[in-house]
DNA sequence: TTAATGACCTATC
DNA sequence: CGATAGGCCATTA
């Protein structure tokens, strides 16, 4: 277990509040490594504990969800966003600029949501 | 150890 | 502005 890499990327996107998403370069970035973008998605495949580590609240930069990676099946990701109240514009993608994780615990709503 | 792959993002023409 | 190719890091065979 190298709980050096993958460990800062899950205390990531274990801290995402509930009902939002947020991105891999994002969780990538606030791991505090940009490029981790493609491990982070690695991260998320092993899940090895998928119990805590919400990995359907992790889509890519688009918003767009997996084809079928996901613990359950793509219907997974899905079900529980629809469940906390996520709003799919489109099959299989999110509301990015209603949704997206800012990275902070607090909220925050400096987007142009107009 | 080398080679190949991936739930991605960024830069260039 | 639109489309294509490469890069980075880690895991696996």
């Amino acid at each position: 277990m190298k709980n050096n890499s993958f460990t800062k990327i899950y205390e990531i996107v274990k801290k995402i509040p509930y009902g939002k998403v947020a991105s891999y370069g994002q969780i990538a970035l606030l791991a505090g490594n940009p490029r981790w973008s493609r491990v982070v998605g690695y991260a998320l495949h092993v899940n090895p504990d998928p119990e805590h580590i919400p990995c359907h609240r992790v889509v890519n930069r688009f918003g767009y969800v997996s084809p079928a990676f996901i613990f359950g099946g793509e219907n997974r990701q899905i079900a529980l966003l629809e469940a906390e109240g996520v709003a799919f514009i489109a099959e299989g993608q999110v509301d990015m600029k209603k949704y997206r994780w800012n990275g902070e615990t607090e909220g925050g709503r400096k987007l142009d949501e107009g």
